[in-house]
DNA sequence: TTATAATGATACCAGATCGGTATCAATCAA
DNA sequence: TTGATTGATACCGATCTGGTATCATTATAA
């Protein structure tokens, strides 16, 4: 199947839950974890992930946790995805032509790379500013029950 | 790395080995392997999968050999892609929403399965006449050395 | 009838990835 | 000092990946 990990979309998820909190607040990884229904140990690996790739600042200590790096505008879907999965390739020559054999006259390679940008292109459309408009909510029970 | 297995690009090559064979002649799963640098052993499980998929149709005995099913106007990427990945689910969301304890209410799947949609799309756009058309060339060496 | 060449169907393998868990150190506020 | 947090690893079983190998089946041609 293709798709990306589950991870990503965890990492999505956690994304949006911290641009659904007032600016300039602190969630921490239990709290994430809780809300967002993912498993607590998997929320530090995301959350190690996600700061290394400059997306989220963190804060050790007792009264530490997480915050957005950027205003939720400026942090894409492509970003959040490429944080994680490494580069969104479709198919791998797109990223290392070398490696295949049929390279400089493939003419497949081209629909690959003409996929692949617009692909890119649509994730990086979607801002964690506008996924967090739709949904009013600010953690997945307030509306529900 | 969010990409396609091996295995499916190989099976692009298969095809567009395939289209550019005058239309009713055979080719061997030998002939493909050594033409387009493709392990023997792994043409024949493509083939197997693409012949269930309904994409070629293959012939035992002596004179057999394998042929596109339909005219190559009507293979395109997405078929191939999906005879050998699965659904193009780009999150697994998409294609089992059940799974997601976050459901109902998650904002980001609708992302997801729009972004899902125009990849599905623009992989259905290429057709393997599109394809075969750009290289003229009906072996890859033809032109080259 | 026999030999040969092709596909069909499996089974197997080593290595990588995936989803998840666990542990211990470092940091900081109270 | 205590407790709550993140940082960094290490580990685990299960699955996937890329590739190889084997034997049966089918059909042509001599």
């Amino acid at each position: 199947m293709l798709t990306i990990s589950r991870e990503t979309d965890y990492a999505a998820r956690v994304i949006l839950h911290l641009a659904l909190q007032p600016t300039g607040s602190r969630s921490t990884a239990r709290q994430i974890a809780e809300l967002r229904i993912i498993p607590r140990a998997l929320v530090r690996r995301i959350v190690t992930r996600l700061a290394t790739a400059g997306l989220i600042t963190t804060a050790r200590g007792g009264d530490g946790g997480i915050t957005l790096a950027r205003p939720p505008t400026e942090i894409t879907l492509l970003e959040v995805v490429e944080a994680l999965e490494g580069p969104v390739a479709l198919n791998i020559c797109t990223v290392e032509p070398n490696i295949c054999p049929l390279m400089p006259a493939c003419t497949v390679h081209e629909a690959w790379v003409d996929i692949r940008d617009t692909l890119r292109a649509n994730l990086a459309r979607i801002t964690f500013a506008a996924l967090a408009q739709k949904g009013g909510a600010s953690s997945p029970d307030t509306t529900a029950r």
